[in-house]
DNA sequence: CAGACCATAAATGTATACATGAAGCTGTCA
DNA sequence: TGACAGCTTCATGTATACATTTATGGTCTG
């Protein structure tokens, strides 16, 4: 038995939290939780706590936990702040200087991207997981542990993602080609941190997290039907 | 009955971390610490668990808490970060434009740091309380929730904290002369965002958290004594 | 009929008992 | 003497029992 029941019950809880399974708002249960989940009470106020600290739940003043609740302006800004943490992430590897290991490991993962949004060998889920390498690398660049787990914490709610509308969008005509801008992005990010002009990395890494600005507007606005396809899109209201 | 066991337990646990009672990188006990409390483990369970989201504690991979330790460049990182991020309240506030109401009472902040700082009426207290709560309102000025959270929490970290050298260095010849810089500073930050001069706001807010690192050297190369009067320094090694 | 108060039920907060697993020690054997 | 096995100890993980608080619903009163 690996991982201990705490764990479990917070893969388990995340899951469900993020499916929409629970309404934004709602209270959860401890006892409910832990007979659903065939285990003490004690483990289950562990894991609520521990999603208390990713953001996905929030304390009831009068005692317990709730879902939490987001507006579409939280969820803008959220994604403006992880643009703002990979910009310094970026600005940073670029005046301080990467380690050469990493960079080229970070190379390889843009020759990927390539690979996997050419035309003639698009494959989605090969361009997803790269992507998610991408950002992961970016985010440690620079040798700041602080930062990249920051980073790592900012991304955690589920919307501000890197990833987070890549499947949303999966089926849209025109995303494919947004790939292709994304990509030009990325590329322009290491390019600016190879050549230290850490202004310039800043600034596009701002820009490239407003693609997923632009994609969350779709979805709320053009075509609500994608929502569910977005995890963690139940908790936001309007 | 004011605050639950729980809350005390947090309050207590966190001024001994801060204190360096217990030293970087020790283990805590609960049973050590449920008996000095005269509280069961349960509530001092989650005290720990607490301690750990504000990121002075870790959680040792064989089970239960350590004290968190950080080197140098850890406590750099986390004031760049404030820095960043205090940056991007200022810069949104411009950009979005503050609320006139938020706007008028922080510049009542700024004349009430005039006063304190004035050679005639010097009032070292008043500084400290008054340089809370500008970096408080300036923190929200943006109407941002979701920013004014995160810079909370990356100001929780005691010695990132906006206020963490004020006191290790209130005797230091040059200190007053430096007030007088950081209230230029802050007064010029205030008129960017008045003037929606978004970069300029931002570029003055991340300079301004150049100072703290500055102190940081000082107190940690050139005066070491001092370091046991900034909050938290006890738990950086080197 | 509105409002306040009490009773009751249910959920969380806290304490304690039990289970599990890790770290250290001791004794023995190579 | 060194190393390893096994045991012992102790700290945490988990379960359960108890206490306290909160929400609710119903009734009584003004």
């Amino acid at each position: 038995m690996a991982e201990g029941r705490r764990s479990r019950a917070v893969m388990d809880l995340r899951d469900r939290v993020l499916s929409g399974e629970f309404p934004a708002g709602a209270r959860l249960y401890e006892v409910q939780i832990a007979e659903t989940l065939g285990i003490s009470r004690t483990p289950v106020r562990e894991a609520l706590g521990q999603l208390e600290r990713e953001g996905l739940l929030e304390r009831v003043p009068s005692g317990g936990f709730a879902v939490r609740t987001f507006t579409f302006d939280d969820v803008a800004d959220a994604i403006e702040l992880r643009g703002v943490l990979e910009g310094t992430a970026a600005r940073l590897a670029a005046e301080r200087g990467a380690e050469p290991a990493r960079l080229h490991r970070i190379e390889q993962v843009l020759d990927g991207l390539d690979r996997a949004t050419a035309e003639e060998s698009y494959d989605f889920g090969a361009y997803e997981a790269l992507n998610a390498e991408f950002h992961a690398l970016l985010a440690g660049l620079s040798g700041s542990e602080i930062l990249r787990v920051e980073i790592e914490r900012a991304a955690r709610l589920p919307f501000a993602s890197p990833s987070a509308f890549l499947r949303g969008q999966q089926g849209v005509p025109a995303f494919h080609r947004s790939l292709i801008g994304a990509q030009a992005q990325h590329r322009a990010i290491v390019e600016a941190i190879d050549l230290r002009e850490g202004t310039r990395a800043e600034g596009v890494a701002r820009e490239h997290a407003r693609l997923a600005r632009r994609n969350l507007e779709y979805v709320m606005f053009e075509d609500r039907s994608l929502i569910d396809r977005v995890p963690g899109l139940s908790m936001v209201v309007g």
